[in-house]
DNA sequence: CATGCTCATGGAAACGATTCCATCATGTTT
DNA sequence: AAACATGATGGAATCGTTTCCATGAGCATG
């Protein structure tokens, strides 16, 4: 019924050379120009394509490079995941992808997997503490660490976007508009980010007001929910994620609360819909895309080099859902 | 420096055994107890974890589904893959993913990318015609299409969200809401839909008033702004996915069109964001997550079934995009 | 002319699993 | 007791490639 696939074996017989000729033809080693031509003009009427199953156990590699993302309903990871899929693309490798929904042991199963499959190429957003990564990079596995390193480990390959420049912005121009009580809506992972904000903001820091929510909208909302509601002298917020913003927009709107007349917000990330948003999100832009791209290029072209984190530079886009701090809000 | 793994043949050696009893007792054969007990105590014991590389190459097959969307940027297919993934992993088996942006051309290249890969069960959202797919699914290839069918093929295996219910629903509302004009703005390969669309609103179809776009954004803008600015007189959308809605709503707020007001709008697809938007937007639900475990299951349930297409239902959830005809659109 | 060097070349050995097949021990049937 | 069925077991072949190594030809140098 279906014939087998032609073999590199059948290429060398027909061509009347060996199959080492045949190899080194195609991946470009030295050979006789006339032996070469014939290969490849065999190679083609015979329409054969290398089997990447033989190379890889050869080389004990598969080819293709790993990507482990929390989540790709997430917009941002979404970009992100994109990014890499156009620098794979234009390098011809296939691209293995996971989700570990931001969970450390979900996260070390799918490494296991890659392993498995011979990945040797990975891109990760971490979830969990480094040491789930520290025996896996061991083993000789390229990893880079896209828009967060695992914790406890600086000394990594990395691309991330300039959360500090980021936080420091949308803080600073918020109390630029009166604000005092702001709060931190985050989610995991987001240390640089909370180091920031608490730096940048100083004595003014209510440790109350910063709240974390788990990866999924629920808990997104319920964060913001509850943040809203105890605390009612805020005026402002910082949303660590999209996710985050969205649930800090429902909540409010559940609350009665007028974004920007009673609340200020601004919201991590970048995304379509934050134009389409009444009012329009004020957010700090992150180049999900290039993060991405960037990593993938730095997984591909190679383990051994030693720079120790791109930084891409965030940006501030002023919309409509900031206002100068009012008397609104008034106390009970 | 790095040891080599740990393969089959040291598991066999250190359990005191051949090779083909661990990969029996490994992959469930059969062996006494005693043995399997041994092999399992050492194989954990020195952490073996068996090659994909090797088993690959021997089933001429390499593990792992296929998936091919047209943009992984898309909120829809962001969803529809996180159903594949979670099928995938409860399933162990890893996906390769890959972006066609609906272009066949590419398409094609990513097709043979997998096969090279040895990859043999795929899912994907087809771009272009069925003639890129004849020769691949002759060759023993196990195919799911997931959300449309590659044009002028009914035959093949295929998970749907139910187009022409949700259609009809759709214009059956807006016309019940007193609209004539209603336009239809379309994506690629929405064949589906568009038979629908005809056949529902009958004689009040205008030729015009079907308009599509490419996959991109711009694409998308450029068509809606140009269908609005052209038939001043339509007074409904219905807008065939989600990045189409959000051109529309963008067109419409240039124009300075008012939903509901002066432009009654339903778009394919409920996200997140439809709810945030100002007015929340009418949506046509599908279950995307859904199609994705769907076709996911398919595919690894094996090939030679026959079930011709798995139709998932819509739903149509109305917030606040569209009211009753009114005048105030004026004829100038 | 002999020696050595550079190439192109093909045979064969990996790579790590699965699986066919022959072997052997055990228990069952006549 | 002989013949036979059953089941566990290990050796070896296989999958399709890359790569090591030996061979031989051609050529320049001494």
């Amino acid at each position: 019924m279906s014939m087998r696939r032609t073999t590199i074996k059948d290429v060398a017989e027909a061509a009347g050379v060996g199959v080492a000729t045949v190899s080194r033809v195609l991946s470009g080693g030295s050979a006789s120009p006339e032996t070469r031509e014939r290969v490849l003009t065999v190679a083609t009427q015979l329409d054969y394509r290398p089997s990447a199953l033989g190379r890889n156990l050869r080389q004990r590699r598969s080819g293709g490079i790993g990507l482990l993302v929390p989540d790709v309903t997430d917009s941002f990871y979404g970009r992100l995941a994109d990014g890499v899929l156009a620098c794979a693309r234009s390098a011809g490798e296939p691209v293995i992808l996971g989700a570990t929904g931001d969970d450390p042991e979900r996260e070390a199963e799918m490494v296991g997997m890659l392993l498995e499959q011979g990945v040797d190429r990975m891109i990760a957003i971490p979830s969990g503490s480094g040491e789930i990564w520290e025996p896996t990079l061991r083993t000789g596995l390229t990893a880079v660490f896209a828009h967060r390193v695992p914790a406890g480990r600086g000394d990594v390959p990395a691309v991330l976007a300039d959360d500090r420049a980021g936080v420091r912005t949308a803080v600073d121009y918020l109390t630029g508009l009166g604000h005092r009580r702001i709060a931190y809506l985050g989610g995991p992972g987001q240390e640089q980010r909370v180091a920031a904000f608490r730096e940048t903001l100083g004595p003014l820091v209510d440790e109350e007001l910063l709240v974390f929510a788990r990866g999924s909208r629920d808990s997104a909302y319920a964060a913001a929910a509850g943040l809203l509601q105890h605390r009612p002298d805020l005026t402002a917020v910082l949303a660590g994620g999209n996710l985050l913003g969205e649930a800090a927009v429902l909540a409010a709107r559940e609350l009665d609360l007028r974004v920007p007349r009673d609340l200020s917000l601004i919201m991590f990330d970048d995304v379509p819909w934050a134009e389409l948003c009444a009012p329009p999100l004020t957010v700090i832009a992150q180049p999900a895309q290039d993060i991405g791209y960037r990593a993938a290029e730095l997984v591909l072209r190679g383990g051994a080099r030693r720079p120790r984190g791109v930084l891409l530079p965030t940006e501030l886009v002023v919309r409509g859902s900031c206002a100068p701090r009012g008397t609104s809000r008034s106390p009970r």
